[in-house]
DNA sequence: ACTAACATGTAACACGTTACATGATTGT
DNA sequence: ACAATCATGTAACGTGTTACATGTTAGT
């Protein structure tokens, strides 16, 4: 129930048509929340469909065939009211870990090549991350900048330290397959 | 295309009833991936279809109604074949980062009180964690223990050092809220 | 006019969640 | 004998994924 508020989130920081959004959710928004261009265009209809968002007339439409939506004022009621209420955090889910246990049971042959891709993906996103923060968010004074700012740099803090975990404790399991004997199992 | 490959092995590790496979589910093998006895019950009578697991005979089985399955030779090699092969991690989905995000654009009125709350959550699942490790890995010469242990070991720090992440973050995150001025937006 | 890329969608299916149904066992 | 709990399931639904279909613009 999170993505019809994150297209709403989407919206409100800028109108875009289902494109647009898709390509943002291979960016910033993507990075806590994908999304399939499938799945944005059958929730756009269906938060059209509740009044939750319009399509803009054409006039100021982009191009041809862009249809570009923005979000009505249920929409944003109902994005304030989710935002605020209380919500249990879900279980993690993370097939690495699902596969370094089953690889406990029945052998650790192959895996360790996939480490050592996963380490690679994980560090040129922590660089993409860190690259993102030296260009929107230059160092200045502890507490500077506007609300909104912070706000963001907040979550994009969680992501840089969330890949630097993962680099981490990859290179962490690296090391201890390079002490493990032979093949076991 | 995990949870078959989760069940099969927390089979290898030990042979269970549907009951006592959702009990696993709970708590370790749940820790990094989660499970209701709905989907647990669709996936064996797969499995058992595909010739992957068996029922045990009845006389091996415990009190009436139990049914307890083992893992066959395919269900085996299926699980080898999985956890070698190369698999692209998915992207995560964070709720909080996202109402974070929302919060920056419909204001940040409510979602204090929640993740106080949270921090309170991964604070207690920290502890429980540490518990496990102190009972199930003391603390011995470095590169000490079975392979097996080891890589069991390995999956639980990942377990412990996410949720001193989120303890962090959090922290952090109310210590801003407590600097922002009363009511943006 | 032809092709490639863009842009919006539909259809079918896999997976996860919630609510409910049913029989067996245990405790009183 | 009755109620509570255990244990196994079914059904309906919502969300996410994959494959395909269709029209549009831009370049040659």
């Amino acid at each position: 129930m999170s993505l019809p508020h994150a297209i709403l989130t989407a919206l409100l920081e800028k109108p875009s048509s289902g494109l647009e959004l898709t390509r943002r959710f291979d960016r910033s928004i993507g990075y806590f929340w994908s999304a399939t261009h499938q799945q944005i265009y059958r929730e756009l209809g269906r938060l059209e469909g509740e009044g939750q968002i319009r399509a803009l007339p054409a006039e100021q439409t982009a191009r041809g065939g862009k249809k570009s939506y923005e979000v009505l004022p249920a929409g944003r009621a109902e994005l304030a009211r989710w935002t605020a209420a209380s919500q249990d955090p879900k279980p993690h889910r993370d097939t690495m870990l699902l596969r370094l246990r089953a690889s406990a049971v029945v052998g650790t042959e192959g895996i360790e090549a996939d480490l050592r891709r996963h380490l690679a993906l994980h560090q040129r996103q922590l660089t993409e991350y860190r690259e993102i923060e030296e260009r929107d968010f230059p160092p200045a004074g502890a507490g500077t900048g506007s609300p909104q700012g912070r706000l963001q740099h907040l979550v994009l803090r969680a992501g840089i330290d969330l890949e630097t975990f993962w680099t981490q404790w990859l290179t962490h399991a690296l090391a201890e397959f390079a002490e493990l004997p032979g093949e076991n199992q």
